[in-house]
DNA sequence: TGTACATCAGTGAACGCGCGTTCACTGATGTAC
DNA sequence: TGTACATCAGTGAACGCGCGTTCACTGATGTAC
């Protein structure tokens, strides 16, 4: 019966992880308490600590997730459209609709700060990167003339904008706005900001 | 002597907000202790509790004054410029700017949660919803065929769109990207932004 | 102006609570023979 | 397969810390006469 620890082991952590996720997607960032964890995922508080470091070091796994599942789903968007300026309105909704659905997942995306002093891993800030990488390929059809540098602050820059309007619209508890709304507005962004690149001359 | 009292009360509410709004600046939302505030206006930790209800309290006191700072700057580049889409690009580099200038203040403005239950006062609802306003006239001038609902809209949506291209830029202690840089940036943006709107058909 | 009493701002030690993290203990799994 | 010992996961009570808020007390300001 050799590796029945380990698999001991990965079972609790699977589940700790999803009881993790569960708190967090219905109480928000600010309402995950470790006692939670423990208590949903049937083992006492102190086997949060056998498996993970710290409440934060869980945190992170599970914004890692996230961001896999964001990045799969903008992903796909991309890839089921065809021009560029399609491309960018699809990314742009389904980065509304991916916010909607995963509302307390992806706020913490951007609420969660380590402690001071505690750096956050590599491995970690590269994912949020892939992010704006979506953008970039619509971007680089429609303005071939910009090379590397200009070509990531632009999509930087767009992702931002995006990121901004999506944010600011779900503030507050519930949606103000209709969500059929919100997603009109977006798109008619993405759509106007289309068209002024493609009027406006190369960098 | 009538009045020394009142007079008295003032005087250190006025010093309490001084040293809460510097111990803001300095540390941010999140580093601000009673303890230290008081000790900066140089009275007892229980004086603060004379002069405020709660430590969210004097936050918000120091959010509103903030906002009516940050109103104002808007306001005035706006006044220094003619056409709308200067209107409409000095605004967002003014938003830039005090961003950088008053980072933790700024930031405050978006951080700062109410506790469960407790419900923001109406007057510091509007103070943030002025914000938008700036936005309106430019656009107004730009599509005149907007009515009064789709103009809001719209000017909040643009808002939003320059706010989260600020707040990604600034996120993660020193910006990375040279202040210049960032100005051409978002002065490119709205750029854009513009000739996609004088280049689209009326909504 | 002076005296006696009332009021309320100012004080800071103590309270209370939340909550992440630790740690001595136990019991299950693994290993040696 | 069985036995004795070693290892390490699992336990949950206790620790520790931060920090907003309170409260009984004091001393200064205000009022009445």
């Amino acid at each position: 019966m050799t590796g029945k620890r380990e698999a001991k082991r990965e079972a609790l952590k699977q589940r700790l992880t999803e009881a993790a996720t569960g708190r967090m997607e219905s109480s928000g960032l600010a309402g995950l308490r470790a006692r939670d964890i423990a208590a949903d995922a049937g083992c006492a508080l102190g086997g949060l600590y056998n498996v993970y470091q710290s409440l934060d070091d869980l945190i992170l796994h599970i914004n890692s997730a996230t961001l896999g599942r964001l990045n799969a789903a903008l992903e796909q968007a991309a890839a089921n459209t065809d021009t560029p300026r399609n491309k960018l309105v699809a990314l742009a909704r389904e980065y509304l609709a991916f916010a909607i659905d995963n509302r307390n997942l992806w706020q913490a995306l951007f609420d969660h700060k380590m402690p001071e002093g505690v750096i956050v891993p590599d491995w970690h800030l590269a994912e949020h990167g892939v992010l704006f990488s979506h953008v970039a390929g619509p971007i680089a059809s429609l303005k071939p003339d910009l090379n590397e540098t200009e070509l990531h602050v632009m999509a930087r820059t767009l992702f931002a904008a995006v990121h901004g309007i999506v944010s600011i619209s779900l503030r507050e508890g519930f949606i103000a706005v209709p969500r059929e709304a919100l997603d009109e507005q977006l798109t008619e962004f993405v759509q106007t900001l289309v068209t002024g690149m493609e009027h406006s001359s190369a960098s």
